[in-house]
RNA sequence: GGAGAGUUGGCAGAGUGGUUGAAUGCGGCGGUCUUGAAAACCGUUGAUGGUGUGAGCUAUCCCGGGGUUCGAAUCCCUGACUCUCCGCCA
C-alpha cells in the first residue's frame, strides 16, 4: 500500500511511476486525492463536534460533583443534539475512511525508475546471461520421462492422494530434494542470513501485510474452518515477523532465510507448458527475505542478486536474469529480477527465482518501522528472493545433466546427497 | 474439549464510571554533583491522524469489534490471545 503522504506531497511523481504499469492509475490517484480531502473535511467536522461534547460531558461532570443536579441535566439536554450530528457525522466520515482504503490497497507498488516500460513478459529486459547451454543428443528426455525413468517422482500417486500438481518424491528424487534444500540453507546461512522455520498457515492480516490479500485471495488455500491460509511462499510468515514492530536503526538490515514448502491453487493457470515440474499445487522453496534501511536497500538486492546468481553457477545451470517490465512485475514490488534457468530438453526458460524490493510497499501495509536518527518512527523497505525454488531446477538439472551412464549431479551437491550420479 | 483467571505506556505494575493519556517503580533521555564514572538528587520521557509558519490546539488509542451512558481503562455482549487446573494426544 502506498503511503497516502507520499501520493499527496509528490502526486507527480507518483502518477509517472504508476503510468509504467497501466495509465489507468493516473485517475485513480486522483480518487485518493479527492476522497482524502473529502474524508479530511468530514472528520474535522466530527472533531469539532466531538469536542464539544467532551467539553459538556467534563461541565456536567463539575457540576454532578458539587451537587448541582439541576444544572447538571439542563446541560444534558444540550448533549441529545450534539450526539444525533455525532452519529451520522461519524457514519460519513467512516464510509470515506473504507472508500479511501478500498482504493487506496487497489494501486500497486510504484516502480523503480530504472524499470523498463513494458506490458508483457516478452517486454522484459534480459540484464545478464551465463553458462552453456548445452545441446543435447537426439534421444534427450524432457525432465517427465527422466523422473519415471529413473523412478524419481511418482505424479499419479500424488494425484490418487491428493490431486493434480502433488507429486511424490521417491528414493534418490526425496534425496536430492533434501540435498538441495540443505544446500541453499547452507550457502544463505554463510552469506549471513539466519534460518527461520516459521508457520505454515497464516492468518488473514498476514496475508494483507506482504499483499496476498485482499487482491489474490484465490491463488492461496483457505482453510476456512479456521480461517487460516496456506502460505504461497514462506515470505509470508516471515515477513511478517515483523508486523506491528518498531526496530532500532542499528539492527537494519535483518536478514533471514527459510525453507518451506509452498502451496498455490494456481487457478486458472493450466494450459500449455505445465507438464512435469512446471508448475505444481505444492512445491518447495528456500527464501531469503530482508528488512533493511531505505537507503541502503537498493545495494542489498543487488547483494541477493549476487547470491542467487552464486548459486545458480555452483549448481551449474545456464541462466539469464530478467529485468522485469512495468507491466509484468508482481502488485507489491517496485523491481523485480527473475532468474530463469534453460531447460535444455524442453527448449525453455524456466523461472526459478524473483527477487525484489517492494521498498515500504509492505511496510507500510505491515506498519514495520524503526526509529531513525532523528527519534521518529520511518517505514522500513523490505525485500525478498528465491534461492531457490526446487522444482525447475530439478528439472534443469535433470535435463540438462542427462548422459547415456544417467544424470549426473552437479559437484556441489554430491556432499549433501551421497551420490553423484542417477543411474 | 471442560472449568477458572487474566490482557493497561519500552518493561514491571496500580486504577474509584467524571480534569486519567493513565499512580508508582525500573529503564531511556537531559541536567546538578565529580578530574572522569558510579551513586545520589532534579527534570523529562507513548503512538497515530487533522489543523497551524510556530509555541500550540484538537480527535482517536488502556488486546480487537459492538453496546449502555451526558461521560467508559473502569459496566454489558462478542472475538482473539495468555496463564492455571482437568481431560485427550504426537
Amino acid at each position: 500500500m502506498l503511503a497516502l503522504n507520499y501520493l499527496r506531497e509528490q502526486t507527480q511523481d507518483a502518477k509517472d511511476r504508476l503510468s509504467k504499469r497501466n495509465p489507468k492509475y493516473v485517475e485513480t490517484i486522483d480518487t485518493v486525492l479527492a476522497i482524502d480531502e473529502e474524508n479530511r473535511k468530514a472528520k474535522a467536522e466530527m472533531e469539532k463536534n466531538q469536542s464539544e461534547a467532551n467539553g459538556l460531558a467534563k461541565r456536567i461532570g463539575e457540576l454532578m460533583k458539587s451537587g448541582d443536579k439541576a444544572g447538571a441535566e439542563e446541560l444534558k439536554a444540550q448533549t441529545a443534539k450534539l450526539k444525533e450530528a455525532g452519529k451520522g457525522l461519524e457514519e460519513r466520515s467512516k464510509q470515506l475512511e473504507q472508500e479511501l482504503f478500498d482504493v487506496l490497497v487497489s494501486l500497486p507498488n510504484t516502480p523503480h525508475e530504472s524499470v523498463p516500460l513494458g506490458q508483457t513478459a516478452e517486454e522484459n529486459i534480459t540484464v545478464y546471461q551465463n553458462g552453456d547451454i548445452p545441446t543435447l543428443a537426439e534421444d534427450a528426455l524432457p525432465h517427465w520421462d527422466l523422473i519415471k525413468k529413473y523412478d524419481l517422482i511418482d505424479f499419479e500417486l500424488g494425484a490418487k492422494i491428493s490431486g493434480a500438481g502433488f507429486p511424490v518424491y521417491k528414493g534418490k528424487g526425496a534425496r536430492l530434494q533434501r540435498a538441495m534444500i540443505n544446500f541453499f540453507l547452507d550457502q544463505a546461512i554463510a552469506a549471513g542470513f539466519t534460518e527461520i522455520q516459521p508457520p505454515l498457515l497464516v492468518n488473514a492480516e498476514s496475508g494483507f501485510g506482504t499483499g496476498q490479500l485482499p487482491d489474490k485471495e484465490g491463488q492461496m488455500y483457505h482453510a476456512t474452518v479456521d480461517d487460516l491460509y496456506l502460505i504461497p511462499t514462506a515470505e509470508v510468515p516471515i515477513t511478517n515477523i515483523y508486523r506491528d514492530v518498531i526496530l532500532k536503526e542499528e539492527d537494519l538490515p535483518i536478514k533471514n532465510v527459510g525453507y518451506t514448502p509452498c502451496f498455490r491453487r494456481e487457478a486458472g493457470a493450466w494450459g500449455a507448458h505445465v507438464r512435469g515440474l512446471n508448475r505444481l499445487h505444492q512445491f518447495d522453496k528456500v527464501e531469503i527475505v530482508q528488512i533493511a534501511h531505505p537507503d541502503q536497500s537498493y545495494a542489498l538486492l543487488d547483494e541477493m542478486v549476487i547470491h542467487v546468481k552464486g548459486l545458480l553457477e555452483k549448481l551449474e545451470l545456464p541462466y539469464r536474469i530478467l529485468h522485469l517490465c512495468g507491466g509484468d512485475m508482481s502488485f507489491t514490488s517496485a523491481l523485480t529480477y527473475d532468474f530463469e534457468t534453460y531447460s535444455a530438453a524442453q527448449g525453455r526458460w524456466l523461472e526459478v527465482s524473483s527477487t525484489s524490493n517492494f521498498e515500504s510497499f509492505q511496510a507500510n501495509r505491515l506498519k514495520c518501522r524503526f526509529k531513525n536518527k532523528e527519534g521518529k518512527n520511518q517505514l522500513a523497505h523490505t525485500l525478498n528472493g528465491s534461492a531457490l525454488a526446487l522444482p525447475r531446477i530439478l528439472a534443469t538439472l535433470l535435463e540438462n545433466n542427462q548422459t547415456p551412464e544417467g544424470i549426473r549431479i552437479p559437484a556441489a551437491l554430491v556432499p549433501y546427497c551421497g551420490f553423484d550420479m542417477i543411474s
